[in-house]
DNA sequence: GTATTTAATAGTAATAATTATCAAAAAGGA
DNA sequence: TCCTTTTTGATAATTATTACTATTAAATAC
């Protein structure tokens, strides 16, 4: 994989993020470098780095894709109402994977534990669902 | 909550089926028993079931919502290709809520394993993301 | 039983997120 | 440098979902 300037500065904007951006709050954040980057571009280099196993590309509720820099293996949370997520803390003693007795032919090579909650804001009842 | 005929076919027939279907697949099916039904009531019915707590709405980002009429706790595993759902039977001796130690400010309210990987048609190549 | 109110529906328009397309630019050799 | 491949930016197209609205059906009041 090229290492072009504009995929180079995505990636060092996510890791940099410990907030879990969706693309559009990505392209928010790079755009202030490379001001004449294309929504595309964010959208095509995400997928592309997650395949590549550089990033993780987080598929929890709510409608948008998330992406993650931090590749150490860690929980997550997400807000059932406005859909931000956040690293959970966990004691580590458990084997995920260890559990499955049958997985009616999928070939399982990820398991995860994932919490649903409210975040802070719309604990306090802030409506900020538009600020997803 | 009134039992319309719509509302009670749909449940029905989301019932039957073990396949954890998107709208648009419970809609073909529906449209067997009721020619002129909506896609916008298949929508309507699934959110409104789900709010009161009759069938689980899975939520997997940037995907189609799927729903499952099977109300008994059991753990997902989901293409991550094509998007389909299955059941994973699990070994049932460990309480996920226990292992959070910090959860950055959000409230939790549900905690669960979800498995990623591949379906068996998707395993053997076949292209059926456009089956899904 | 008929009138009035309320809820639900079908059909369709609008919206939001993502993906596809394509000509131009950039990157990486030979 | 020249050629080939990859990537980009701009934008169109698609997909999934939600919103809207006139109509119909159900429930309740009279
Ligand atoms: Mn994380
Ligand atoms: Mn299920
Ligand atoms: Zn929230
Ligand atoms: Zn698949």
């Amino acid at each position: 994989m090229r290492i072009t300037n504009q995929r180079e500065i995505i990636l060092e904007e996510l890791r940099k993020l410990k907030t879990h951006p969706t693309a559009d709050e990505l392209y928010d954040v790079v755009k202030k470098r490379l001001p004449r980057i294309s929504i595309a571009t964010i959208y095509r280099n995400l997928e592309r780095l997650s395949e590549e196993g550089m990033i993780h590309k987080l598929e929890y509720g709510g409608r948008q894709k998330r992406f993650d820099g931090d590749m150490r293996p860690h929980c997550h949370v997400f807000c059932v109402k406005c859909g931000r997520v956040s690293d959970v803390e966990t004691k580590n003693d458990v084997n995920i994977m260890d559990m499955v007795l049958d997985s009616k032919g999928f070939k399982i090579f990820e398991g995860g534990v994932q919490f649903e909650g409210l975040c802070p804001l719309c604990q306090k009842g802030d409506d900020c669902e538009t600020l997803q």
